[in-house]
DNA sequence: TCCCAGGTGTCTC
DNA sequence: GAGACACATGGG
């Protein structure tokens, strides 16, 4: 493994973060169904945007998954229109729920038995779902310990100098499963305090002066 | 008007 | 393997 530049105490990095936002209660979503569309849909997309292609689907009374399964590409792109590359999603949603259909007979709560690493081998099978929407489906709707790795954590740590921004999604993993006690709640908490973290210090200030990872690096 | 947002797949070299 | 590009809406 390479060395990092600096290898930061995560764990107190994750204390500090608490001490600033307080627990995070994430994913936002009701249940593993609706997570599952969350990670589809949140592809490249700010959240607000998704919550509306939420609201569409749950309005439309689409948020179970006979009624997705059942509908029409064509109308399930018309749900989720307002979170952007809809005919796009639409195809990758439609091949997660066949999936769903296919693997557990329609019941996302089967899913989260198993090991984990082979349903993320399962999952990266399925068209549309990659690293991070797997790792985010296996953290926050089947409750595996599974740490994502987003834009944001990329951004940060990268001005921080933990590793290179350009370096690849599992080598960033595994910097941060190294460097953490296997902890879901640790996971699940931490992934969501660099969210809020990047969406409140580092999206258009390139070194912010009131960043609460500052006196780390 | 332009850039960005909790990515991924495809194509080209 | 790396880089460019398409997908596309809504907010600032």
């Amino acid at each position: 493994m390479k060395a990092a530049l600096h290898t930061p105490p995560l764990k107190a990095v994750y204390r500090a973060l608490l001490r600033e936002f307080g627990p995070q209660h994430w994913w936002p979503g009701r249940t593993r169904l609706e997570i599952c569309v969350g990670a589809i849909l949140t592809q490249n997309t700010a959240w607000t945007n998704v919550e509306r292609a939420i609201r569409n689907l749950r309005r439309a009374r689409a948020l179970n998954l006979t009624t997705l399964h059942a509908a029409p590409l064509p109308q399930l792109a018309a749900w989720i229109r307002p979170a952007g590359c809809f005919n796009v999603k639409a195809r990758r949603l439609r091949a997660l729920v066949q999936f769903l259909v296919d693997e557990v007979g329609g019941d996302p709560t089967r899913l989260a038995t198993g090991d984990a690493g082979a349903r993320r081998a399962q999952l990266l099978a399925v068209p549309g779902v990659g690293r991070e929407t797997a790792d985010s489906i296996l953290l926050y709707a089947l409750d595996k310990k599974s740490f994502v790795i987003d834009a944001y954590t990329k951004r940060i740590f990268s001005r921080h100098g933990l590793a290179k921004d350009h370096e690849t999604y599992e080598r960033w993993r595994e910097l941060f499963t190294r460097a953490l006690p296997e902890n879901r709640n640790l996971y699940n908490d931490f992934h969501a305090q660099i969210v809020r973290t990047g969406k409140d210090h580092c999206r258009k200030v390139p070194r912010c002066e009131e960043c609460p990872l500052r006196r780390f690096f």
